[in-house]
DNA sequence: AAGCTAACTTAGTCAGGCTAAGTATCTGCC
DNA sequence: GGCAGATACTTAGCCTGACTAAGTTAGCTT
């Protein structure tokens, strides 16, 4: 059994999460669409949305988000439009290139965890399923309802 | 129980690790030595290594080492040295600030994670225990060992 | 209508990654 | 022994992605 107290199960997470940004960089790698880009579109996928809310929910400053649109706009990925009741606001909405992109970046990232996912014993496939919650609350800093 | 089909996991996975880049950038915040310099220290820590094994070990062409530990060495916390044998490369150790920030560093990432794991119940934190050995699997791209 | 607040953009800075090309040194072969 | 090619690094130049500070335009409140 591995010992499962806070300071060393962190020092494990913390080995995993370096060795995940190593990873992340080889998937990323050679894409046409970069991964916080992927990330932009996806949110778009329900419809136009403001610039605000975007980078409130990228967790970047509204500087960076629109830089972030000025390469999807020059890429024909998304489109900035105008919301009506309020000319302050910029809204961007998905293209149809852009919706491609989406799927095809987002199938590239998946299929290549897929494959590793499937290399892997059904043991630890279920030990990875099983913690999938669980790490999902550390992640966001929840604390387990109880 | 969850559904441990590869395809459907690698989806549950993607979504993970999007979210933990995230946190990864609000750990890394406001902190003095970033993550890939203070992953470049640890390599130091049990001696002087050369510029294209860091390189290597990190997942980085020499051209980025480089600059990470003119950075490094601008701040004081490594300095290069030559190798007797061959007066082609160049080595790198930490210096004593390097050793603190090091552990300073890794304290503060720590920390930050292992309050987060705190927060869970038991079970929680035992399930991730219990699946950190397949992670580190599935990231390297290993399969199990069976 | 004035003045504050809110939504974006622009400008400037920095880290971190890459390729291509330059320099110095080592190695192997004739 | 000396030259050719390989190896170890650095330099130069480019891109993404993040930030702050400051500018612009539009809405809101009084």
């Amino acid at each position: 059994m591995t010992d499962e107290t806070p300071a060393v199960l962190a020092g494990e997470v913390n080995g995993l999460m370096r060795d995940m940004v190593l990873m992340l960089r080889r998937v990323g790698a050679e894409q046409p669409v970069t991964a916080p880009q992927l990330s932009v579109l996806g949110s778009l996928l329900t419809g136009p949305r403001r610039m605000s809310d975007l980078a409130e929910e990228h967790g970047v400053r509204m500087p960076t988000m629109t830089v972030q649109v000025n390469r999807l706009e020059r890429d024909g990925l998304a489109v900035r439009g105008r919301d009506g009741s309020d000319a302050r606001v910029v809204t961007v909405a998905l293209t149809d290139e852009g919706r491609e992109a989406l799927s095809a970046g987002r199938a590239h990232r998946i299929d290549y965890l897929a494959e590793r996912l499937a290399r892997l014993s059904p043991h630890d496939r279920a030990a990875i399923a099983a913690a999938v919650p669980a790490l999902s609350r550390m992640i966001k800093g929840a604390p387990t309802d109880e």
